[in-house]
DNA sequence: CCGTTAAACTAGCGGTGTAAGTTTTTACAC
DNA sequence: GTGTAAAAACTTACACCGCTAGTTTAACGG
């Protein structure tokens, strides 16, 4: 074929294939060859537009990344900016769960994420916390959000039923599976309830 | 050499290997091949003892979880036996930090995890958690520690300094990567904390 | 002592990310 | 306009991956 007339490939169109088959079938189904079918290309191909494998998964992340609203930070109080802030990213990430787990190690050098944490760290240090608590508000919050959207907490226990017999707390541990959503959703809004109501109250205790 | 007068492997020579490469170059470096190569041996050989290549890995994570001092239940109440779980989980994991993704995506069958899953739910339902509260502060436990041992936060941000020029509440990102640890420590003390405060305070009002 | 099982081996399959070099088209400088 | 350089597809190929199959030989149970 050689050059084609019109392009075929652009990095849009190859982090939209990209994510659609992250989303459809998990991280590992995603190979360079495949992805090139996907797009009726070879595999090679894609190199022209990016350099490597993970730089592809890197955009993919960072589009997803972009979809969270950080405007509250602008207009609402920090406790309150916090907790819609949160909410915004939770719901993001848990329509894409598949690519969490690259969220999970850090921003790296992605735009969008880094501009998400500029925007937290801001509000929180305008908001009268030392640059160390911002520091661990804004980890919680990750730990938090990125926790429940992996999901792996009531998915993660095998559906086996037998293989609880020689734990009589966990005999339930199977049904989770049918309700693993609520049951993160819960955890997540209790957790963060916990921790905005206690740093609200510190603060007010003027504990910095 | 077909079959050796004194067997070369055993299941603990195997995961002892296994998690030494894991620790020293990560999750990536272990490969059949490479493993087999540090234990004197060629690839498939590790076949007569491991079905599959997950079922290593998994055995190096148990082997950790393993680790976790789990009779606080036994001997305090519950809000001083979740917390002094928690660091115990906690310290054993950061010294492991490349098996934490693992451990991440739930626990499976493997017995030590289950095993401590029974442990924290027997106290928090004997304490008068309902099943669905005891759910979610497990759950909540998880996401602290594991996101504070994957110690992604500090060391997720790239280390150029010139990145950080578009983002002026981020200057001091780049020195982040040299005190990760105390970060997400720092971090994880301050979750601990807000998290059992306020569950404590819960229970007296009576809102399990 | 013999048959079975166990634990190592070698050879090889289909898959992976990616490097190298080829071809053809487009875009641009003169 | 035309020569040239860059771009975007291609083919080929390398080294590695998890894993299967079949082979060899030592150890063990009847």
């Amino acid at each position: 074929m050689a050059r084609p007339r019109q392009t075929l490939l652009t990095r849009e169109r190859i982090i939209g294939a990209a994510s659609a088959l992250i989303d459809a079938e998990g991280l590992d189904a995603l190979s360079m060859r495949r992805l090139a079918t996907e797009l009726g290309v070879q595999g090679p191909s894609l190199y022209n537009h990016f350099a490597t494998k993970a730089e592809i998964v890197d955009a993919v992340a960072d589009a997803v990344v972009a979809q969270v609203d950080v405007s509250f930070f602008a207009t609402c109080a920090w406790p309150d900016a916090l907790k819609r802030w949160a909410m915004s990213y939770r719901a993001v990430l848990a329509e894409h769960p598949n690519i969490v787990p690259v969220l999970a190690q850090g921003p790296g050098r992605r735009p969008a994420a880094l501009a998400m944490a500029e925007a937290v760290y801001g509000a929180l240090i305008e908001a009268g916390w030392s640059y160390a608590r911002a520091t661990h508000i804004g980890a919680l919050m990750r730990y938090l959000v990125t926790g429940s959207a992996l999901g792996s907490f009531a998915l993660g226990f095998d559906v086996d039923p037998q293989l609880y017999e020689r734990y009589p707390h966990l005999h339930y541990a199977p049904l989770l599976a049918e309700h693993h959503e609520a049951v993160d959703e819960g955890a997540f809004e209790l957790g963060l309830d916990l921790l905005i109501t206690g740093l609200a109250a510190r603060q007010e205790m003027g504990t910095r």
